[in-house]
DNA sequence: CCTATCATGTAATCCGTTACATGATTAT
DNA sequence: ATAATCATGTAACGGATTACATGATAGG
């Protein structure tokens, strides 16, 4: 047997078709780009080569359309809903790194100057706010679902890292 | 010529060097764990094929240690400052996904049920307070550079993020 | 009709991870 | 001595990105 194993994307994937039904994969593409493309994102390729995977592992199975452009459509099998109730069972304790490039530039702040770690902290205060305001306009009343309720971790961090880099762009860090 | 880039970790291995001088790939392996590596980790592996990488483009210089285990030293070169030097000096207003397990969990929490978000909240929950705790107990007083500001980042994220979930799980998404 | 954009897909490369493996050093 | 742990390194695999490429549709 293969050593295959089911990465995060492959999850995201399963629970798109899961949740949307059958779907070719650019119908994924852009489901993902309204929702959860804006924490967990990739490029559409991956939406071609990650269902074909999983139908090797007899996770997703694949039909073409019949007519014109015959079109590939995913859909989940038992197995695959099997193996997502699985995963979405299991509680996950582990946190994800910041991998923060703009975080990085930071870090090494010292070895440039002030002035580059201030023009740093005034852009990514900038991009972070802009950020913001386009995840307060998603929705208007409280969150319908599971889903939309993760907007709110989005808004929480794009709040704190604008006041973050608000303060680093006031009072400087200076190396002793 | 080769299209050979470089990527945050090729960056932060320089920036290594350029802050602690000529370094082992084992060295930079514990600087890294106790400082930067708490936002941006990876396998000490990484450690060795990242400078080998770099050595072949010029941006870096391998030397062996004479007697004993002769291992290998590596040290920047005035091309890698130049290249550090450079990307430190562009701002960078791209943001980072989140890229959250749990986050994504949450996000097909109505493929399962209550229960389960609520088992989910809580884990998560718990998680970011610990991780909360042991940055709080980094450092005592302000931050003495611009490598310990990061650490405020991670402190309001961790806050943010145990709130976040803390509201999950006393106000669970109920799907209509 | 022509062209610009959307839609759909493939190929190749490479970074990052996982796994393996072996020298040194310390403790008992 | 010998086990255990720390230190150091390599090999191989595969997922993720980048780049390329072509088919449809709509607008002018």
């Amino acid at each position: 047997m293969s050593t295959y194993s089911l990465t995060p994307t492959s999850y995201l994937v399963l629970g798109c078709l899961a949740s949307a039904g059958p779907s070719t994969p650019y119908e994924l593409k852009q489901a993902v780009a309204e929702s959860v493309g804006y924490f967990w994102s990739f490029p559409h390729s991956q939406l071609y080569s990650e269902p074909a995977r999983m139908t090797a592992a007899g996770l997703v199975q694949e039909e073409r359309e019949e007519g014109g452009r015959r079109r590939r459509v995913f859909s989940i099998t038992a197995v695959g809903r099997a193996a997502l109730d699985d995963w979405l069972t299991q509680p996950t304790a582990g946190l994800p790194d910041i991998r923060d490039v703009g975080l990085l530039k930071l870090f090494f702040g010292d070895l440039v100057g002030p002035d580059e770690v201030n023009a740093l902290a005034v852009a990514q205060r900038g991009a972070h706010e802009e950020r913001l305001k386009l995840y307060e306009g998603l929705f208007s009343g409280p969150p319908q679902s599971a889903a939309e309720s993760t907007i709110g971790l989005g808004i929480a961090w794009e709040r704190a890292a604008a006041a973050f880099w608000a303060s680093i762009a006031e009072n400087p860090p200076k190396p002793t």
